[in-house]
DNA sequence: TTAAAAACAGGTATTTCTATCTGGTTTTTC
DNA sequence: GAAAAACCAGATAGAAATACCTGTTTTTAA
């Protein structure tokens, strides 16, 4: 008999974690041996974990505004960084390609749209699993109209752009339309420090100004739309 | 033996809805006699049941941009008129106080979190269909808060009818992180006529900055994520 | 065909942002 | 307990944005 393949689970909404339980638990070659609600204590988690997960599924869905939490991109580069002997299968409501690619950029190994077959996450995490990648037709397809247009894969796909927490904070005061010394006024800190902060967020995400900053923030989901 | 409540499930997400299925079948007074993809075809599909729901979960995703489809909103309005005795009890991830009261003004008799226990929409569901509704503790507090107070803000998506086109080709480059200067010579037109669009973009949107602007931008879908 | 709106262009002044330094303190991590 | 990272704060200087003016030309629409 054939090891079973371990998964965990990161999705922030209870009912979907129950409903994909549910749908896991009648696949007999697949056990899920960890969940969390959250991105942000997901890394603290599985170190505490016994059975460290083979696959990870990650939602995407978007953070509240104004918690610090992880977006899906940032857990996939967490994890990725410190477990990276674990496969990501991102599972999101966003068909959008440059979402998809962006996410392949940063080091997920497959990426599924939430409105598939039930069979098809079965599949994928079997895929992921052995061949260390599930790319359908869909990905590929987006990857492939993004791959011939642009050439920036510069800071992405290489450094893991990590936002701290204060980083996050500043850059949701920012897309808030605050100016430095405001920002500073809120959280009781001098505008230098903005300063120092908005600059490190500028050379983190690759943005040229703070139009790039706020860009960067709806990409990755850090404030929501 | 009491009857069981016949339940559908209007949601776009295969596997959320086949997740909630698992659930659902673990109830045992709960029976799913309906299910639907898409909300546009739920009166045509309803009217072609034999038997019809008592309750009806409606799922309150946004539906894909550019495609003209029935919300949740929508859905209960339609319902509500056909099927004057179904119950609707919204699914929802939004926790916007706004959002919660305008389903409930416009008929739904429930409203659940979708990050709620399961258990809770099984009680929710016994509720709606005995009692006629189905308030917790969230949904009541919104609408204490909301009750008092005025009307919505303004409404986005319309209001980017009064950018003119240059206008908006600028904000555009705006959001590509293009100063002042570089915009004018891609547009071949003076740094300053752009500094004069720029304002009136400030004053047309109401921003403070760029990053007002971009946040705009993305919300009335000027530019793409 | 006018009148209105949009697009164009410039001046002046102020504020804010961005770049590059420096160095200190606190917190986290090993 | 030491090292690393994060956080804090300041100086300086230049670039860019913002605010408030002034106009002219072109396009659009009544």
């Amino acid at each position: 008999m054939q090891k079973k393949i371990n998964i965990g689970l990161v999705e922030d909404q209870l009912l979907f974690r129950q409903g994909m339980k549910a749908i896991i638990s009648t696949w007999s070659d697949i056990e899920m041996v960890f969940e969390s609600a959250d991105g942000y204590t997901v890394i603290d988690k599985l170190k505490e974990c016994t059975i460290i997960p083979n696959v990870l599924l990650v939602d995407l869905s978007l953070p509240p505004l104004g918690k610090q939490e992880f977006s899906g991109v940032q857990v996939t580069d967490a994890v990725q960084q410190a477990f990276p002997e674990i496969k990501i299968l991102i599972l999101s409501v966003h068909t959008d390609e440059n979402f998809i690619v962006q996410l392949i950029e940063h080091g997920a190994h497959g990426y599924l749209i939430k409105d598939c077959d039930p069979q098809e996450v079965h599949e994928a995490i079997l895929s992921v699993h052995q061949k260390g990648s599930y790319i359908n037709e869909r990905t590929l397809k987006a990857l492939h109209n993004k791959m011939g247009k642009k050439e920036k894969p510069k800071v992405f796909g290489t450094s893991a752009i990590l936002l701290t927490k204060r980083e996050q904070e500043i850059l949701q005061l920012i897309c808030q339309q605050y100016t430095a010394e405001e920002i500073g006024e809120k959280l009781f800190i001098s505008a230098k420090t903005v300063d120092g902060h908005r600059n490190n967020l500028l050379q983190k995400t690759g943005a040229r100004n703070v139009a790039g900053l706020v860009v960067y923030a709806f990409k990755n989901n850090i404030v929501e739309i």
